[in-house]
DNA sequence: TTCCGGCCCT
DNA sequence: AGGGCCGGAA
């Protein structure tokens, strides 16, 4: 069965729908289901690193990444007393270098204050910097195969599709309702596999549904950005730390003022 | 040049 | 509630 042949939008309230998009999606993932490197680990530590970095890149670039990573940085503790500058280095190019900071404060926690084992509360992760709601779901869900109720891009895609057809700025509380309605909960890590797998399908070949979420936003440009400068910055003070403002203001081919100013909020925020 | 993506801060 | 963060693919 294909979502071609069944009438949309599908009621959330049917019985029978809700059967008909379980089917439709377990029989796309065992078709074409995608099996990547951190959905073969059960390691909590493995996961942990997956969905930070899958929280703003694509999968395409974390593939490049992760493997190496884990490598260098085998476990919560190895990750807690590495260097930032270390950590950042293999980061390097995955983007949202914040992300590196916050997860050596995760090792930090989760080490000294959990006995560098992954806790499996959602309440509880949701508490640790840089993890949110979807972040803390996810890490239960495939860390534990238990059931929780999140959406992230893919599964807000899914949703959209199905479900509410035309439908224009769709707060993600409707969604997450449908998500609820929908859960295998016997089978919870593979359901959301499957969620995810369909949803990445689903914008190769339409429009993207996610822009009639009302968590939608154009971005602003970035050619010129200040998170240009600063990714430039990061990158040329990761291989060589102690260049001076004028250096790497010759480096980045930037104005000094703006290095200036981005060597400051990169101090502020913990980078230096 | 446009697009994407979850969290934190304001 | 809204804005800022990254780099690469399309």
């Amino acid at each position: 069965m294909n979502s071609l042949q069944c009438e949309l939008p599908l009621a959330i309230t049917s019985h029978k729908d809700r059967d008909t998009f379980t089917h439709v999606i377990y029989d796309y993932y065992k078709e074409s289901g995608r099996d990547l490197p951190w959905r073969q680990t059960r390691n909590p530590y493995h996961i942990f690193v997956s969905e930070f970095m899958l929280q703003q890149t694509q999968v395409e670039r974390v593939l490049k990444k992760y493997g190496h990573f884990i490598l260098m940085f085998p476990d919560f503790e190895t990750l807690h007393r590495a260097s930032l500058l270390r950590v950042l280095s293999f980061w390097s190019g995955l983007g949202y270098n914040r992300r590196c900071i916050y997860m050596k404060r995760c090792a930090q926690i989760i080490y000294t204050l959990h006995g560098g084992a992954l806790p499996d509360s959602v309440d509880t992760l949701s508490r640790l910097p840089g993890i949110g709601r979807a972040t803390a779901s996810a890490l239960v869900t495939f860390s534990y195969d238990r059931p929780t109720v999140f959406i992230e891009t893919n599964i807000r895609r899914v949703f959209l599709h199905f479900f509410f057809g035309q439908g224009e700025r769709v707060p993600d509380a409707e969604l997450l309702t449908c998500v609820e309605k929908t859960l295998d909960r016997s089978s919870p890590r593979i359901w959301y596999y499957a969620l995810m797998d369909y949803g990445t399908m689903l914008k190769k070949f339409r429009e993207n549904p996610n822009i009639r979420s009302k968590s939608y936003k154009k971005q602003p440009p970035f050619e010129g950005s200040n998170r240009q400068v600063r990714g430039k910055v990061l990158k040329v003070l990761v291989a060589e730390p102690h260049l001076s403002e004028n250096e790497i203001a010759l480096r980045t081919k930037t104005q000094s003022h703006r290095v200036g100013k981005v060597l400051s909020e990169l101090e502020k925020e913990g980078f230096i």
